[in-house]
RNA sequence: UGGGGUGUCGCCAAGCGGCAAGGCACCAGGUUUUGAUCCUGGCAUUCGGAGGUUCGAAUCCUCCCACCCCAGCCA
């Protein structure tokens, strides 16, 4: 069977609704609420949507839903509609927002109203909860709700009119306190806040409710399928009775997927914020993060975060999806796209005692293993090399495929080279390895037939950079961190980061743009960093490690 | 104990009455100047459970069980 992309539940309501004629084109909404940073989760929701519209040659709008003026602000809405775009979407005409339909909404309001469908409610905040009751026991009528139809239009001018406090009166549907579905007893409409609204400013002292205005907006802007996540299955009554009930110009239909739950991390704004505000992370872009922004600085692609959204697929069930797939899905485009390049961690300083201290020989290495297209790179070799401390043992047993003292290793590129003595430092260190090369070894093999048993990275030590490495784990030691309510705090990996301050790079590597990825060869997938790299100071942080079958057992 | 959902391999996920796709992870080999990549092979006699209908059930029916969401004037 072959996999084909898209192929879901949402795919085959759309391909009906086209074929049955219900509508000419597919036309969806990515709609966030501009208070916060887009995360892992919204890329999902993000490509669910475009995705869905791309698929099916329709268009897909990108709506602020901003509703709400005391939780949102303009710096949220531009880092927005930046990850979108770097995430590689276009959506479909201007930027949308909510706020722009507020006058619209609220002559739909005064249509409620006068069809008796919706009233004036002077119950409090905790009146009302009180009125609502429970899961398990029906609700009661409010003592404000057999007002008339003029007193209910008087009032409510007089709430837009800014006579009275916040939270004194709210506009209510007037539905059925007894529905077992809570969203249906009598829900609230509009609310007074006397907050300015970044988009409107100190035009109204009443917003909408997400109830009132998300079904509404759609209808507006045409929108035929409304996606959004499991949560919103029980409004789906309510959107649509507010349809039904209000004379809009077309008739949106409101679909649910469940949302992504990645191992490893937490997604809800509330513990990003704290991870932030807490100073567990340096900010919303630290490439710990699982915002779009944090990715971005990690190292991950568009296309990777793309084909992860695509390998999980958009199904009605909830589950928690293993962060390696995301890693695979990074280390798949990385493997095929990024030119490979050497970096000493931890160096080791070789001395070749058999090759002239002034001689350089630039080597030729090619850029990719297999895509000739990226060219080369020239690798200056030298006398005095490091090598990776970890890739040298005075003595080791058969298993270990690198440096032994009196043993042959491959350096990477280069010539086969043997170990002869070690020199310590005061507590008994090795600090540098005397070494010879194997005549006739570049690009061969040894003449003797002892071929070496692996290969190792190397830096020539007169002509690689110093560079700064930040070498990066998952943010959480354990694999569902946001059970419980503040438990994930406790699940944070210490080691989540560590700065390699004196790194050693190769010299083609200084001249890498920021946010340029690599392959360092046998470490892992690097990328510049998109704000502190320069040639003259290089800062890579590691995007994620390559497979280690070899470690891992 | 109300309402709405979901249950197919460790994880994700096809399947829509005709005899369990695929991906991730994992395991075993092979190739290799990256212990990477690549290649080959192995990974659900069984679909939350129990009954039933049928020549035939993951797919239809009944009952049961587990888990998720809902009592913001948040979205």
């Amino acid at each position: 069977m072959e996999y084909i992309p898209g192929s879901n539940f949402l795919q085959s309501i759309v391909s009906d609704d086209l074929s049955s004629g219900r509508i000419k084109e597919v036309v969806t909404r990515f709609p966030p609420e501009p208070n916060g940073h887009l995360h892992i989760g919204h890329a999902k929701a993000i490509s669910v949507n475009f995705g869905l519209a791309e698929a099916n040659e329709g268009r897909c709008n990108l709506r602020f839903d901003d509703t709400n003026p005391e939780k949102e602000s303009q710096e949220y809405i531009e880092a927005i509609q930046a990850d979108v775009r770097w995430l590689g979407y276009s959506w479909n005409g201007e930027v949308r927002y909510a706020s722009s339909y507020f006058q619209q909404f609220y002559d739909w309001a005064i249509v409620l109203v006068t069809q008796g469908n919706a009233y004036v409610c002077d119950l409090g905040a905790d009146e009302a909860r009180e009125y609502r009751g429970t899961l398990t026991e029906s609700g009661r009528n409010s003592p404000s709700r057999e007002r008339s139809v003029s007193e209910n239009l008087d009032l409510l001018a007089r709430m837009k009119a800014g006579e009275f406090d916040d939270g004194a009166k709210v506009l209510r549907a007037k539905i059925d306190m007894s529905s077992p579905n809570i969203n249906m007893r009598d829900p609230i409409l509009y609310r007074i806040r006397s907050t300015p609204h970044h988009q409107t400013g100190t035009d109204w002292v009443i917003y909408p409710t997400y109830d009132f205005a998300h079904g509404q907006e759609d209808a507006i802007e045409g929108i035929t399928h409304s996606i959004c996540t499991l949560e919103f299955e029980d409004h789906r009554p309510l959107y649509n009775w507010l349809i039904e009930h209000l004379p809009v110009p077309s008739e949106p239909k409101q679909y649910e997927f469940g949302r992504l739950n990645p191992s490893f991390t937490v997604t809800s704004k509330r513990k990003l914020k704290q991870l932030v505000d807490e100073g567990v992370v340096m900010g919303w872009d630290d490439p710990r993060m699982p915002t779009v922004s944090g990715m971005r600085r990690r190292g991950y692609t568009p296309a990777a975060i793309r084909k992860f959204c695509d390998m999980i697929g958009t199904t009605r069930s909830d589950g928690v999806v293993d962060i390696a797939m995301l890693e695979f899905a990074i280390r798949e485009d990385l493997n095929e796209n990024a030119m490979r390049g050497m970096c000493v961690l931890r160096p080791l300083k070789v001395v070749l005692t058999d090759y002239p201290s002034d001689n350089i020989e630039n080597l030729h290495a090619p850029a990719h293993p297999s895509r000739d297209d990226l060219g080369e790179r020239l690798l200056p070799f030298t006398r005095e090399l490091y090598i990776d401390a970890d890739d040298f043992r005075e003595e080791a047993n058969k298993k270990f495929k690198r440096l032994v003292l009196g043993k042959r290793v491959r350096l990477r590129n280069a010539y086969v080279i043997e170990a002869d003595e070690v020199l310590k430092d005061a507590r008994g260190n090795v600090c540098e390895v005397h070494a010879h090369i194997i005549a006739d070894t570049l690009g061969e093999n040894p003449a003797d037939g002892i071929k070496p048993k692996g290969v190792i990275q190397w830096v020539s030590a007169s002509h690689g950079k110093n560079a700064q490495v930040r070498l990066y784990e998952r943010l959480f030691s354990h694999e569902s961190p946001d059970k419980g309510d503040n438990a994930f705090m406790d699940h944070i990996n210490p080691e989540s980061l560590e700065v390699v301050m004196e790194a050693w790079i190769e010299p083609s590597l200084a001249e890498a743009s920021p946010e340029q990825r690599y392959q360092f060869e046998r470490e892992g997938y690097f990328v510049a960093d998109r704000y502190d790299h320069c040639s003259d100071k290089p800062v890579f942080n590691r995007t994620i490690g390559l497979r280690d079958t070899w470690n891992n057992r």
